[in-house]
DNA sequence: CGCCTATTTTCACATACGTCGAAGTAGTTT
DNA sequence: AAACTACTTCGACGTATGTGAAAATAGGCG
C-alpha cells in the first residue's frame, strides 16, 4: 500500500477519491492531474491492486471510492507501536 | 513519506526501528534484513531523508530513532478526511 | 601513529517503473 | 449497425531505483 501511495500522482488520486462528495468519483472526475489519461488508468489500476481503491461501472461511468476500511487499517499502522 | 515507506527492506528498516527497545537502534541491530550492508545504509539514509528516522552517532555507533511526530502526523493523514 | 571495527559513499549495472501514443473494449444514442 | 464518449490495455522508451563490490570516512584502542 506505501509502494501504491509513493507516487505522487497516485497519492493525489487516492487523495481525490477519499475527499469526493459521498466518497466516490467518476474518473473524468479526477483526471486532470497533469498526465495522459492513459496514464491515469495505470495508476487508478495500481491503486485498486493495492486494494486502496474498488472500481464499479455504472452505465456510461466508472466510478472509484476509497476501500472500506483501508483508511482505519492504515491509521492503525501508525497509531499502534507502529 | 510514503515512497520512502513502499520499499519493503524500508518499511522493515522503520518497523524495527520504531519497535525497537528505548525507540532506538543501532544499525547492527537491525542490519539483518536480506541484503548487504551497504544497501541497508543506503536504505537508512533514503528514510532519514524523508524525515522518518534521524541518526545520531555515540562513540563507535550510529544510532537510529524515529523522528518525533511523525508517527502522529501519519495517523493524522488517514484519521482526518483522507 | 597504525590497526581494527562500524558505517557511509562511490561506482557500475540490471531491473522496475512512469509515461505516452495507438489500439482495443464497453456502453449509449441515433 | 454505426458513431460517439468513457475508459483500459498494449507496446515502446527513458529514467529512476535497488543492489553489491570496493573504496572511503569515523571513532576506539594498542
Amino acid at each position: 500500500m506505501f509502494k501504491a501511495l509513493g507516487d505522487p500522482i497516485r497519492l493525489r488520486l487516492f487523495s481525490q477519491v477519499a475527499s469526493h462528495v459521498d466518497g466516490e468519483a467518476c474518473v473524468c472526475d479526477i483526471s486532470d492531474v497533469g498526465v495522459s489519461q492513459p496514464t491515469v488508468s495505470h495508476h487508478l489500476k495500481k491503486l485498486r491492486e493495492a486494494g486502496l481503491l474498488t472500481s464499479e461501472r455504472r452505465g456510461t461511468w466508472v466510478y472509484y471510492r476509497v476501500t472500506p476500511s483501508v483508511m482505519a487499517s492504515l491509521a492503525r499502522s501508525f497509531s499502534i507501536s507502529g
